[in-house]
DNA sequence: AAATCAATCGCATAAACATGTTACCAGCGG
DNA sequence: CCGCTGGTAACATGTTTATGCGATTGATTT
């Protein structure tokens, strides 16, 4: 059996959803909310497997609700329920460690297969979500500027000067004298377009050189 | 109709795939290939709307199949199809701008409604792999790391220091003396416990200070 | 009122860095 | 064979950084 809480402002809604899981085997409804105010210590005394939470609600938002249950509790499961799929919450969610999003449009079936789903670990997210996230993903990760064309060696360098290190530690650190190194660096700022080494280590991580 | 090509070794399997799929309405596999070594000719020829891609493949694998469609194909929807829901093919999958991935253990009827969705700009996961990627994204913008505890005027000189200025410019940039400006770098170094730019420079991109 | 602290400035010195110029050698492609 | 590139090295010169030791002001806290 498993245990739900709902949180949703709308009377007709949240009727609606209590009904429909109460409904069916399987799950239990223990209690639903029109708001997040007292979510922690709801949480804490009913202990339920599975949170679903509307993000637009009045007062204590979605979001808001998620945050102050995982300062509390990171087991529960938590389910976030919109009608739209837009970018900023779906991130502000995913960040603070909602295990799904829903749009409201879902059909009741496939919602308690979500339920389900969210309750043996999974992250259940409607279609059009799951394509915002690997927009963002892609995008994060996709940048990887110029190519440069740096030797092996250059890189070698540049991913020394990077942690930290002097000429003269990486010299020694190459077996290479101090003046190769500075060759080598010389022709590092030239490909790079840079002209100093915090320039260079800024561009390292900016282009993911390193 | 969904036109559908589908990239699987296993024998059994592809033609299970195929049967099932073009027993179904509005599905219509044009070709099945066990290798991907003619990937980009095939998907240009049929110009399909759903390419099925086995990850798991000798020679060009299901990974490089997709960059090579990627490169010319920016439309086609690409499901990629693996036995595993590990980490780096996901992530690799994902970079590569897969539109979905699902497990072949799915169900048969679930795996009409992915292709379904996919073909309509969804992006279908496995709820494990949704919980993979969800993992994934969070921790790489969770990091935050410690306060350092630095204060407005510090941060404003960090940022400047990360953006290539020397002391000087920095210097006429914030309407100080170079002097004020060593006195708050020496600050941040205490506080960041550094002792140089450049080191400065990495930690406030790895602890995303800036 | 005293203590604290962020922000400001000055001076001095040593170390590290940036730049230019020159040079040798090995390997590779035309 | 010749030119090119990458790696190596030296030397000289000027600039920038790093550090230490002060010191004043104004705002906030105790």
């Amino acid at each position: 059996m498993i245990k739900i809480l709902i949180y949703e402002d709308n009377p007709q809604l949240r009727e609606g959803l209590t009904m429909l899981i109460n409904g069916s085997d399987g799950f239990d409804v223990l209690a639903s909310y029109p708001n997040c105010n007292n979510v922690v210590d709801e949480v804490q005394a009913f202990k339920p497997d599975v949170v679903l939470m509307d993000i637009d609600m009045p007062g204590v938002n979605g979001i808001e609700g998620l945050k102050k249950i995982r300062e509390v509790n990171t087991d529960v499961k938590i389910l976030m329920l919109t009608v739209f799929d837009d970018n900023k919450n779906i991130f502000q969610a995913i960040s603070h460690g909602a295990n799904g999003y829903i749009l409201k449009k879902t059909p009741p079936a496939r919602l308690l297969e979500y339920i389900a789903e969210a309750q043996t670990g999974g992250a259940p997210m409607t279609a059009s979500v799951a394509t915002q996230v690997l927009k963002m993903f892609s995008s994060m990760n996709n940048e990887k500027g110029e190519d440069y064309n740096l030797s092996e060696r250059e890189k070698h360098v540049l991913q020394l000067l990077v942690d930290g290190y002097s000429y003269k530690m990486i010299a020694s650190e190459m077996f290479i004298s101090i003046d190769t190194v500075r060759s080598h660096i010389k022709k590092i700022y030239e490909k790079l377009h840079v002209n100093s080494k915090s320039e260079a280590v800024a561009k390292a991580f900016k282009d993911k050189i390193v």
